[in-house]
DNA sequence: CCTCAAGAAGACTTTTTTTATCTTTTTATG
DNA sequence: CATAAAAAGATAAAAAAAGTCTTCTTGAGG
């Protein structure tokens, strides 16, 4: 239960192996796969999806390539295993707005919503930073 | 994330339901399953998986049924959990054993093994009684 | 302006997991 | 022996995950 799909835990270690890189250093996708043992093509559609929401920042052309959307230690576990996977949601309940005709009167309701709130604090407390350097 | 299945939710739905009926009587699973509105063969499936550990104790033949194996306060929400979705795991690497092969040098697999921890301890503190009363 | 090197986007495929259902067997009661 | 109930196993449909392929867009350099 609770698992990580691999594209999580590969978005995961591309994104830190890019952060333990020089800043302002652009970092080709091809190298980032070879680096953290990732298909190329599955790696593009990960990065594709951090670009989106500013976690990462592309150029495209010649001496193209990546490099962070922001500060290292601006950037949390959290955000990117929800930028990849969806936010962290132990159970369909507890999605704002979106929850089962029991809920009112549901005892194990709240124990997911703790759960979720347990989880995301602990993920939003590791930044890459913090990863990248140990 | 995260997301338990409806097996999940079906069987803590089920068993809490079991719980929350007098200690000494048989109940039907057709009946469980009515009350909890889950689909009586799948929950069937469920509730063979909670007699091979124990979680619920099964009669056949006429005026047959399931009761709960041991007293409510001593079965957790962790334990109905993992009988049905297995362990909580966050990531491959904190089962014990099956580590990658980056284990040792990653910061992030730290940050799992804390994930896994603080979940099962949540899940662990809550019993059926509790659950089944409110 | 042309070519080449990158990433972006979308369609597509394969594999695995989830979510069941159906049939047959076993066990117990009366 | 007839009937009631759970156990077990096979099967199937649907959804999600994992990965690939092709085409398009952008930018640099000659
Ligand atoms: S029954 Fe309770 S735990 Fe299950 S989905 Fe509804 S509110 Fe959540
Ligand atoms: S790279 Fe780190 S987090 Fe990922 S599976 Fe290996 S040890 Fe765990």
């Amino acid at each position: 239960m609770m698992e990580l799909t691999r594209k999580g835990e590969y978005a995961i270690r591309g994104i830190v192996y890019l952060a333990s890189r020089p800043t302002d250093q652009v970092c080709l996708l091809s190298d980032i796969a070879a680096a953290v043992d990732v298909p190329p093509t599955f790696l593009a559609k990960i990065f594709q999806q951090f670009s989106k929401i500013g976690l990462v920042k592309s150029y495209r052309g010649t001496g193209g390539g990546f490099i962070l959307g922001r500060p290292a230690d601006k950037i949390t576990l959290l955000d990117v295993v929800e930028a990849v996977e969806g936010p962290i949601i132990p159970n369909r309940c507890v999605i704002n707005g979106i929850d089962c005709d029991r809920s009112s009167s549901c005892n194990v309701h709240p124990v997911w919503m703790n759960v979720q709130s347990q989880v995301r604090g602990i993920l939003d407390k590791v930044t890459l930073k913090e990863l990248a350097e140990g």
